[in-house]
DNA sequence: GTAGATGCAAAGTATTTGCGACAAG
DNA sequence: CTTGTCGCAAATACTTTGCATCTAC
């Protein structure tokens, strides 16, 4: 496993308070992607004491930090997820919502390449796929 | 070329209001991809009347209608482009916010692929890539 | 001890909506 | 005519911020 969120802060001079500690700990048990108002839920049942306002200073905190990543998928509100070192992109289910982590080395190349052929150096990209189940009972 | 935004509108039983005709046609001379405040101000140079409440019901109105599409680049207000059969992705430039239309036709056929081998009909997808320009004088 | 973090409530943005007046088909 | 649209202002949803207090280092 990889270093954990208090690590991170620690390696990157971010001040850790108990406050901070217990929004690490929530995102680290996380294995989907809430938004602020459901972080905000999950912390408060530790600590009632958080302030919504601290939850989003401190999610901002860190992004800005690469300790976590923001998604804005389609409509909604912005969803954050633990950035570990396996980069992925996300195929998100337009029926029930439910979101798939993938991951495609041949996109990704091509994406830098399509960047070069444009002149760019590729610093950042989102791809999301949205679809619907293929499944036994065919409609 | 293609249909006018006024054609798809008569095809798709919209109804063509003068504020609909202006924004229809603010649209299609857009080469760039506005958000709803600049689009307001465009429209309001031809007919200053027009509200910005019927701006927001009218591009919400259209994308729905499938006449323009709504992307949400990072961090920053809905912008708004006609939709043609081309279909193309974006590749921005975070120094200049420039953006550069692109077409992929191995990267979308990979796209399927990873969707199908998940189970899943591809419906949508959203890729952008954010790159910083390489060029003569290099930082 | 001091710079930075927190909680609160107030202020911003972006977008939507209720309603009476008005216009398209 | 009648249904849907418009303009306006008020409402909503999400996020940020000023300020006084408190806390990590």
């Amino acid at each position: 496993m990889s270093e954990t969120i208090e690590q991170k802060c620690l390696n990157k001079g971010v001040k850790l308070t108990d406050q901070r500690r217990i929004i690490a700990k929530v995102m680290s048990e996380s294995n989907d992607h809430p938004d602020v108002d459901e972080l905000y839920k999950r912390v408060s049942k530790i600590d009632p004491k958080i302030s919504i306002a601290t939850v989003y200073r401190t999610v901002k905190l860190f992004e800005e930090s690469g300790i976590l990543t923001k998604h804005e998928f389609k409509g909604g509100k912005a969803r954050y997820e633990e950035l570990n070192e396996g980069h992925h992109d996300h195929l998100i289910d337009i029926k029930t919502g439910e979101i798939i982590e993938f991951v495609d080395d041949e996109i990704e190349k091509l994406q830098k390449k399509v960047a070069e052929k444009h002149g760019y150096k590729l610093v950042d990209h989102k791809l999301e796929l949205y679809g619907v189940k293929i499944n036994s009972n065919n409609e």
